[in-house]
DNA sequence: CTTCGTGCAAAGTTTTTGCATATGA
DNA sequence: TCATATGCAAAAACTTTGCACGAAG
């Protein structure tokens, strides 16, 4: 895989045929600047709103759409929302179901290993969700912010 | 764990000090029945109704989180919306993202120690989700239903 | 110049909430 | 009896759609 940057994004939606707009360069320089990390459409938007004060919540799913379609970032739904997020290597997603933080954790080869060699089905995404109580918030009570 | 039964659901909701309604058993009914399989808040609200007319979704809502709450059935979310099963088994779904059908894939054994070995969080909840292209639909050209 | 993207408004889905009434334990 | 559940209506939250205009290639 390419190193993550600005052209990296650039590069994958030209291959995939999408016009290279101001709109979408800004979402690329926020998308760029979450490696790694989780974001919704809202956190793109009320980033990019700052830039581009005209761009719409319609157009930001538009353009995580095209750089998901490009194969640039991989999406999961948790918490009533689709998330967003760059990184690609096989991992999951730990949810804290009391501060709402979503953490990278790391997995085992195996798994992929499994997941490959499933009979008749051509699997195209994966993603592992896990829910429960984070570190910070173990023993600490409080609500979600 | 005990056998899938209506007293499963009954028992468990007891335990859990929720109450046993009508509108309860008519969705335990229905639960049971999709053993194992995976169902929506609207699929239960468009077979309960017939028995139950006068319940309303907000209520199967209400009543799927007792369930929930009560360890009964999981759920995870996938397509905008929020899918249960009943399967307790450490598994795998797969999404046709041609037909949408959900089906039940077997994860090996390794996975789940990997999971519970994960320093710092406690794992509450885990979902396993694959999207890709079914046996069915492979090399067939159509729309999800 | 032609296709695709944007901005806007509106609608579609799914899920939650508030409250009065009804009911299980 | 009394805390909880139901039914209803309304709202909230998230996402998609249609269309006219504008911009990229």
């Amino acid at each position: 895989m390419l190193e993550m940057s600005k052209e990296y994004y650039v590069n994958a939606l030209r291959e995939s045929k999408f016009k290279i707009t101001p709109q979408r360069l800004q979402v690329i320089k926020y998308v760029n600047s979450k490696t790694p990390g989780h974001f919704t459409a809202e956190d793109v938007y009320q980033s990019v709103r700052k830039i581009e004060p005209t761009i719409t919540l319609a157009t930001i799913y538009n353009i995580l759409k095209a750089l998901r379609d490009a194969g640039t970032i991989n999406s999961f739904e948790a918490n009533g929302t689709t998330w967003f997020e760059t990184n690609h290597e096989f991992h999951g997603n730990f949810i804290c179901s009391n501060c709402g933080k979503i953490t990278d954790v790391p997995i085992s080869n195996e798994l992929i290993n499994d997941l490959n060699s499933l009979d008749g089905f051509t699997v195209e995404n994966v993603s592992l969700i896990l829910s429960g109580t984070c570190e910070k918030c173990s023993g600490v009570k409080g609500k979600q912010s």
